[in-house]
DNA sequence: ATTAGCACTCGTTGAAAGAGAGTGCTAACA
DNA sequence: TGTTAGCACTCTCTTTCAACGAGTGCTAAT
C-alpha cells in the first residue's frame, strides 16, 4: 500500500481545502490549484485509487471526497508540516504567561482559554494530580462546638480544606492536640497516602492523647478520603463549537456538551502515559460523541515532572497543523511558567 | 381593560396547552377542551379581543394563537395555580438535603441539580455573599523563600486562600509576626472591608515591627482585594435547554450559552433586593439573550438572614406553576440544611 | 500515461399544486 | 343580544416535478 508521490500530493491537497472549506473537493477544483500540474480526469483517476485504498469517502455518488479517518491518520503521521505561527500570536500567548499570576489554577485556566481563543476549538486541561503533592501543614480550625475545618496546605502551595464533623464535643485544647499529632505524623506524606498512613501511624498516638478516639478516626478517615486521586478539569471556549458548520445538528452538539460535561467521560479522553502531542482521530477515541470530533493532547510539567495534559478538542476536520504547534507552544511557557512560579 | 370570565378562562387554557405542546392553539383545538362549553366562533370572537388587547399573538395571519409576554404576565399574576407537587417528587428533593453534606458548596451545588433535574430547564445559584461573613482567623503559611499561602477562614466556615508574593525575603519569624499583627486586629472584621482595616489599623503597627513595611502592605492589600464581592455561581442542567424545542436554531442555543458561560450577565440578571419569589417573563429581563427566556427567582436564607439566590431559566413557555413551587420547596429546604449546617 | 469528451448520477433550488389548520365575517338562531 | 353554523379566504407545509450544476466514471484519442 505505498503512495505515489502523486496520490500523496492529491491527498493532502484535498485535505488542506476540506480543513479551509467544509465542503466535498471535486476534481476540477483541485486540477486549479497551483500545486496541481495535471488535469481533472487524471485526478479523478487518482481518486478512485485513494478512494479504493481507504484514503478519502465520497458523500453521495456524484460527489467530491472528503477524508476518512484513515486519510487524516496518513495525513498526520505523514504529511503534517507543523505551522508557523504569527509573531502577534506568539506575543498573546507569552503576554497570558508575563502576567503575574500567582496560582497554579488560574495560570492553568488562562491557557485553556488562550487555547481555544487561538483555534476557536474546546480546549480541556486536566489540572496537576493532587497525589504527587506531599502534605506540608494542617491547620484544624474550631468554628462549631463539633466542627472543625481541616486545612491542608502541600509542598507546592496547594490549599485544600474540608469540614470535619466530630459526633462528640472537643473542645480547643483537644483539637490542639489532635492537630499536633497529625501534623508530627503526617507532614511530608504524599497527599493520596494521608488515609493509609493515618491508621497506620496515629491511632496510636490518638489513643493515648485522647478519649472517643474511634469516633475521630471516622471523621478524619472521611476528610483524608476525598483528597485522593482529585484532578480538576478546566475547559476554555465550551461552545466554541456551535461555530463550527459540521455542528449545526442539534444531537451532535447534544452529545458532545453533554460529554464536555461528564467528568468521567472527558478524563476517559487522557491516557495518562503518554508524553509529547498525541492526535486521536475520531473513533480512535472510542466514544460515541467524538465521532467526528479530534483530539490533540499535549503534556505540561514542572521541571521535567509530568504533572497534567492540556488538548484541544475540534472536528475532524481541524486545522491539526496549527493546533500542533499552537498547543506545542502553549504547554511549553505553560511549562516553564510553572516551573518559574515554584523554583525561584 | 377588565377581562371577562370567559376571556379569563380561554386565555388560561391557551396557555396551559401552549405551555404543553408549544404549538398554537386555534378555535377548534380549545372548544374540544373540557372545561369549555361554547363553540368554537365563540372562541374566535373571544380570541381577536384577547389579541386586540395584547394578551394573545398569530404567528401568521392564519394561525392559532400564543400567548405574548403581556399575556404571560397577566397569567403569573392573576391566574397562576401553584401546582402540588408529587410525594416523588417531594421525597426526591428531601433527599438532597437528608445527606449529611457539610459544605456549604457542595449543598449548594446538590440544590442546583436536583432543581434542572426536576425542571428539564437551567438552574443558576447565586452563592453566598462574601461579605457578609467575618472574619475569624487568618494563618500565614510559608511555602518558598519570598511567598506565602495566605489562609482566611470566616465565621461561617468558609476558607478563603490567596498566595501572596512579598518583593524581599522575610523570615519565618516576620511571617509570624505579620499573621499575629493581622489576627489582632482583623478578627471579626467584615470579609469585604479587610482592606480599609488593615490600611486604617495594621499600618502603624507594621511599621513599628516590621522593616520593609510598605512592600508587606502591597502584598497585602492586592490579597485583600480580591476577597471582596466575590459571589460564586453554581449552574444545573446547562445544556437541558438543548431539550426544548424553540431551541432547535442554532443562534439562540449560542446566544443563550454564552450568556451562561458569561458571569456579569449573569449577576446582572438578579435582583439584589427581592425577596419571595419572583418571575421575569422574556424581555422582562433587559438582555437580548433572554428574550425567549422567563427567569424565576428566589432566595435562600440562614436564620432569615437572605444569604443568596437560586434561579431557573426556562423558555418563556415554562411550566410557571411547576417551578415555582420545586422553587419554593427547594429554596425553603435549603435554607433549613444551611441554618442547620451553621446552627446546630 | 494522460487527457478530452460525454453520458450519467445525485443533491439543490424553485415553482406549482394540494392539503390542512385556522381565521374573520355574515347570517341565522334562541 | 349573545351565540353559533357556514363559508370564503389565508397562510404554512408537504409533495411533486423540472431544470441546473457539480461531480463522477468510462471510453477513445493523443
Amino acid at each position: 500500500m505505498m503512495l505515489t508521490n502523486r496520490q500523496l500530493l492529491i491527498l493532502q491537497v484535498i485535505i488542506n481545502d476540506f480543513i479551509r472549506s467544509a465542503q466535498p473537493v471535486g476534481s476540477r477544483t483541485l486540477s486549479k490549484k497551483e500545486d496541481i500540474t495535471f488535469s481533472s480526469a487524471t485526478i479523478r483517476n487518482e481518486m478512485a485509487d485513494l478512494e479504493e485504498l481507504g484514503f478519502i469517502e465520497k458523500t453521495h455518488s456524484s460527489s467530491g471526497r472528503i477524508p476518512s479517518e484513515k486519510g487524516y491518520r496518513y495525513y498526520v503521521d505523514h504529511l503534517l508540516s507543523p505551522r508557523k505561527l504569527s509573531s502577534k500570536e506568539l506575543v498573546l500567548i507569552q503576554s497570558v504567561f508575563q502576567e503575574k499570576i500567582f496560582e497554579l489554577e488560574k495560570t492553568v485556566q488562562k491557557s485553556a482559554e488562550i487555547l481555544s481563543d487561538l483555534t476557536n476549538y474546546t480546549s480541556i486541561v486536566l489540572g496537576p494530580k493532587l497525589s504527587e503533592n506531599r502534605l506540608k501543614q494542617i491547620q484544624l480550625v474550631p468554628v462549631q462546638p463539633n466542627k472543625a475545618v481541616a486545612i491542608m496546605i502541600t509542598d507546592s502551595g496547594h490549599v485544600e480544606n474540608k469540614t470535619i464533623t466530630f459526633s462528640e464535643h472537643l473542645d480547643v485544647s483537644d483539637i490542639e492536640k489532635l492537630m499536633n499529632i497529625l501534623n508530627s505524623r503526617l507532614v511530608g506524606v504524599p497527599m493520596d497516602q494521608l488515609k493509609d498512613r493515618m491508621y497506620k501511624e496515629v491511632v496510636m498516638l490518638l489513643r493515648t492523647h485522647l478519649k472517643d478516639y474511634d469516633h475521630i478516626l471516622d471523621a478524619l478517615g472521611s476528610t483524608f478520603t476525598s483528597t485522593q486521586n482529585e484532578s480538576k478539569l478546566f475547559f476554555g471556549g465550551k461552545i466554541n463549537m456551535l461555530n463550527q458548520p459540521e455542528f449545526h445538528d442539534i444531537d451532535r452538539i447534544r452529545s458532545l456538551m453533554m460529554l464536555i460535561e461528564q467528568k468521567n467521560d472527558v478524563m476517559q479522553l487522557f491516557h495518562p502515559n503518554q508524553q509529547g502531542i498525541t492526535i486521536k482521530i475520531g473513533s480512535e477515541n472510542n466514544l460515541e460523541a467524538m465521532e467526528n470530533c479530534s483530539l490533540i493532547t499535549a503534556t505540561y510539567a514542572i521541571d521535567q515532572k509530568s504533572l497534567g495534559s492540556i488538548a484541544v478538542i475540534g472536528p475532524t476536520r481541524m486545522d491539526y497543523g496549527r493546533v500542533v504547534s499552537l498547543l506545542h507552544h502553549v504547554s511549553k511557557d505553560l511549562s516553564n511558567a510553572l516551573s518559574n512560579l515554584y523554583d525561584e
